[in-house]
DNA sequence: ATTAATAGCGGCA
DNA sequence: TGCCGCTATTAAT
């Protein structure tokens, strides 16, 4: 289902984002340097302190990004389970691909939970940058390179 | 309609 | 250490 979308520019020490949204949710984050793939116009959102909270969680803040709604409608069914899953663990927690899918409801799934937080449009408010790998490694980001570990210092990671 | 390719993991030799 | 299979979904054949 194809919602009308707005857009706001939110600016942070970390650069400036887009925040895709409609009047059920947020629909997408874009980072610096890219642009929506879909059209939108700009827009206020229906929330307060979007803005801020932004520039708090790049200041190195916890934010209850909780309280904000998240459009994962158009995501299939598994995906959807491991993106409510993944937005449930808290601010500097990690946990594993493995853990990920056994949360999102089969434990063998690890690669499927991959795809769908390579398919997840809401970084940071779906916080996939804290699904890493058994190993320590940080494992994959489907956006700019080296955002997954600036995230993760961000919330007090100290690495493996 | 089938097959390949994924942001990985644990078991077994 | 290296190989194998596994799961859901999409893209290509």
């Amino acid at each position: 289902m194809m919602r009308d979308l707005f857009q706001v520019r939110i600016e942070t020490p970390r650069g400036v984002f887009a925040v895709i949204f409609h009047a059920a949710g947020i629909y997408r984050i874009c980072f610096p340097g890219t642009a929506p793939p879909e059209p939108c116009r700009e827009g206020r959102p229906p929330w307060l302190d979007l803005a801020g909270d932004f520039e708090r969680y790049f200041r190195g803040e916890r934010v209850e990004w909780e309280r904000y709604p998240v459009d994962l409608e158009s995501y299939p069914p598994f995906q959807r389970r491991v993106l409510e899953a993944v937005r449930a663990i808290p601010f500097g927690a990690v946990c594993t691909y493995r853990e990920a899918a056994a949360r999102a409801g089969s434990l063998r799934a690890w690669r499927a939970a991959g795809q769908a937080l390579k398919a997840n449009r809401t970084p940071v408010l779906v916080p996939c940058h804290r699904v890493i790998s058994a190993a320590g490694a940080p494992g994959g980001w489907s956006g700019a390179p080296g955002w997954k570990e600036y995230l993760l210092k961000l919330e007090g990671w100290s690495g493996s």
